[in-house]
DNA sequence: ATAGCGTACTTACACGAGTAAGGTGACACG
DNA sequence: CGTGTCACCTTACTCGTGTAAGTACGCTAT
C-alpha cells in the first residue's frame, strides 16, 4: 500500500539496499563498481515498483533540501513577481524549489523566517525586503544567521551579505535632469514602500532627489514629499494630496509603477491631462507599464534578470560558502514613454 | 561549530535525548510525565544552546513536511498573485510553508511536479492551472497520484478532486445580458490562456458566450473569437486583430484583466475612445482594475478569499484523507465600471 | 601455494527526531 | 516482607537514504 523504498527495490532485485543506492547515485568517483547486469536488474525493479527517492530522507542525510526561500514585501506588486519569476526559473533549472513568502514584514515574522532557516527548511535565502533595518531583533537574528554561515542574497545592498543591487542613485539623477530639461521645477515625490515602517528604505531615491534639487538651485519643499504605504490606493491618496496643494507640482516621481497607477488615476479624477498638465515618472517598468494610458516613463533594472542573477549568486554561495562577498550591480536605466512631457507654461 | 541537536541539549541538561523530545512535544496524552524541575533544566539548555528542531528530520520521522505546493500558470498575472497571497496567508497561519511554481505548464513539467509530490517534498498541492487536460501523460500521472491518496485542490472543477471553483457560466450570461441591454450586438471574445495549448480551458466563458448570442438570436461570427496567449502583448495583438475587422465589434470580452489592458491599449492606438466607441469587459478584478483609465468593468470571484478557502480545503483533506469530495463554490459577480457604455449609433 | 589485487558487492553506521516499551526507585498496602 | 502502583526517566527501534569500511571471489605474480 505504501510507497516503495529502496528496501523494496533491493528485495525485488535480489541485492542489498546499498547497491540500489549506488546504482541511483551513479557510483561515481570510481569506487564501488556495479556490474551492468546488476545495475539493469535494479533499474528494472525501480521501474516496476515506480520507486521515487524520498526527498525528506535525502534532505536529512545529505544536508541539502534543494529548496531556497524568497521573501518579497508584496506579491501584489508585479515588480516583485518579475523577480520571483526569474528566481524560480533559474532555481528550477538547477533542480531547486522555491518557498515564497510575501508579507508586510514585521519583527515577529522576520524571526520566524530565520528560525526556518536554522531549522534547515531551506538551503538559502533571497531577501527582497529591506525590513531588517526596521527591527533590532530582526537584525540580531540576521547577524546570528550570518555568523552561522547560511547563504543569503539581498536585492539591495544593505547588510553586507551577497547582493544583486541596482544603483538607483545615478538613475534618479538622470530622471531629475530629464525633468529639469523639460522645464519642471516643482517635482513631487511619492515615497511609499511595502510593509511596516520602511522609512529609510528608499534612500537611494530620496537622497538623489534632494541632491539634484539642490544642485539645480531649487529649494526643497517638504510638502512635495509624501510618504505612504505600498498599495495602489496609497499612491492614489498620496497623489491626491500633492495635487490639492495650493501650488501643485508639475511632475511627480513615484517610487514604483504601482503607486504611479494610483497617482495617474488621481490626476485623471481631478481632470488633469498627462503629460500636458502634469508628468509622472516611476520605477520598475512592470510589464503593463508599456500598455497603460499613458504609457509610463519609468526606471527599470530588469527584474527578471536580477532574479536569475540573484539565484546564481545564491547557488554559488551554497556550493562554496568560503567565497568572498559577491555583489552584482545591475544598471538601472530610464525609459522615456508617454507620461512625461514639457512643464506647462 | 555545528548547529546543536537534541543530543547536545540532552547532554547539557544531564538527561537522555528522549526526555528532550518529550519536553518539546508536550509529553501529551498523559504518558511519559516529566517533572517540572527536569523540564526547566531542559528548557534552559535549549535556550542556552539556541536549539531549533531540524525540520528535515521532523519531516522524515513524522511524515509531514508542513509544506504545500502551489502551481499557477503565470506569476505575471496579478490575479494569480492574489490567489497566492490568500493561500500563503492561510498556510502560514496554519504553520505551513508554500512552494510556488509558476510556469507555462507543459507535459514534462507536469510530470516533474507529480514526482515531487511522490517524493514527499510537500504534503498537498493546489492547482490553479488546468494544464492537465492538455496532456495524456500528465493526466495519467495525476490519476496515479490521486490513487495514492495525496491531497490536491484545484481552482476549477475539472478532475474530480477537491475544488474551489467559481461558476463563470452564470456570470458570463449576466455580462452578455448587460452588453445586450446596452445595445451591443457585435461582441468580440479574446480568449487567451496561460501556457501551452489551453484551448478548451475557458469553456466556462466560451460556451455561455455562444449560448447567450444564440438565445438573443445573434449568429455567431467566428472572426469575433480570437485565441491568444497569456501576455498583455497577446491581448494587444488579439484586440488589434478584432479592431481591424471590416465590421468591428462594439464590445469586447477579454478573458482576463491583463489581456484587457493590452486590448484597451490597442483601442487607444487606433484612436478609439472607451466606452464611447467601444466597450470592454474582462474577468478577475485585479487590484488595479479600479484605477486604470478607464476603470475596468470586470467579473470578480474574489481571488484572495478563494485562495484562503483553497488552503482550508486542502488542509482538511490533509488532516482527514477519507473526507468525501469537497467542492466550494465561489460566486462570481459583475462589477460595472467605466469601460462599458452604450453601443455607438 | 599464497600473497596481492581488482571487481562486485554487503554490512554497518549516520543524519536528527518521535515514541513504544522497559527500567528504577519511592511509597503504600495487604 | 512482598507486591503493586505510580512518577519519572532511559533504552531501543524507526523513518529512508548516503556512504565508509569490510568481505568474498577470481585472477595473476612470485
Amino acid at each position: 500500500m505504501n510507497r516503495p523504498t529502496q528496501v523494496d527495490v533491493a528485495q525485488r532485485a535480489g541485492v542489498s539496499r546499498a547497491t540500489v543506492s549506488y546504482v541511483l547515485n551513479g557510483t561515481t568517483n570510481g569506487r564501488v563498481p556495479i556490474s551492468d547486469e546488476t545495475r539493469q536488474r535494479v533499474l528494472e525493479a525501480i521501474e516496476e515498483l515506480g520507486y521515487e527517492p524520498d526527498a525528506r530522507a535525502q534532505a536529512l542525510r545529505s544536508g541539502s533540501t534543494k529548496t531556497i526561500a524568497l521573501i518579497i514585501p508584496d506579491l501584489r506588486n508585479p515588480h516583485f513577481c518579475e523577480y520571483a519569476t526569474g528566481i524560480e526559473e533559474a532555481a528550477r533549472a538547477a533542480g531547486y524549489h522555491m518557498l515564497l513568502s510575501s508579507t508586510t514584514l514585521n519583527d515577529e515574522y522576520a524571526v520566524e523566517v530565520f528560525k526556518d532557516l536554522s531549522r534547515r527548511r531551506f538551503d538559502g535565502l533571497i531577501l527582497a525586503s529591506s525590513f531588517i533595518l526596521e527591527s533590532k531583533e530582526a537584525q540580531a537574528t540576521l547577524d546570528q544567521v550570518r555568523k552561522s554561515g547560511l547563504p543569503i542574497v539581498e536585492l539591495s545592498d544593505n547588510y553586507g551579505v551577497d547582493a544583486v543591487a541596482a544603483d538607483y542613485r545615478n538613475a534618479t539623477m538622470e530622471v531629475m535632469d530629464y525633468l529639469f530639461s523639460l522645464g519642471h521645477r516643482r517635482i513631487g515625490l511619492i515615497y511609499g514602500v511595502g510593509g511596516v515602517g520602511g522609512h529609510e528604505l528608499a534612500d537611494d531615491r530620496l537622497q538623489p532627489y534632494r541632491a539634484s534639487l539642490e544642485a539645480a538651485g531649487i529649494s526643497i519643499d517638504d510638502d512635495l514629499i509624501v510618504e505612504c504605504g505600498p498599495t495602489i490606493e496609497d499612491g492614489y491618496q498620496a497623489s491626491k494630496r500633492l495635487l490639492e496643494l495650493a501650488s501643485r507640482p508639475t511632475a511627480i516621481l513615484a517610487i514604483n509603477d504601482l503607486l504611479a497607477i494610483g497617482a495617474l488615476r488621481a490626476a485623471a479624477d481631478r481632470g488633469l491631462q498627462v503629460p500636458k498638465d502634469i508628468s509622472f515618472v516611476s520605477y520598475d517598468d512592470i510589464p503593463m507599464a508599456n500598455y497603460l494610458l499613458p504609457r509610463l516613463t519609468t526606471v527599470t533594472k530588469d527584474a527578471l534578470n536580477s532574479g536569475r542573477k540573484a539565484f546564481e549568486v545564491l547557488l554559488a554561495r551554497i556550493q562554496n560558502p568560503d567565497l568572498p562577498r559577491q555583489v552584482v550591480h545591475n544598471p538601472a536605466r530610464l525609459i522615456i514613454r508617454e507620461s512625461t512631457g514639457p512643464a506647462p507654461f
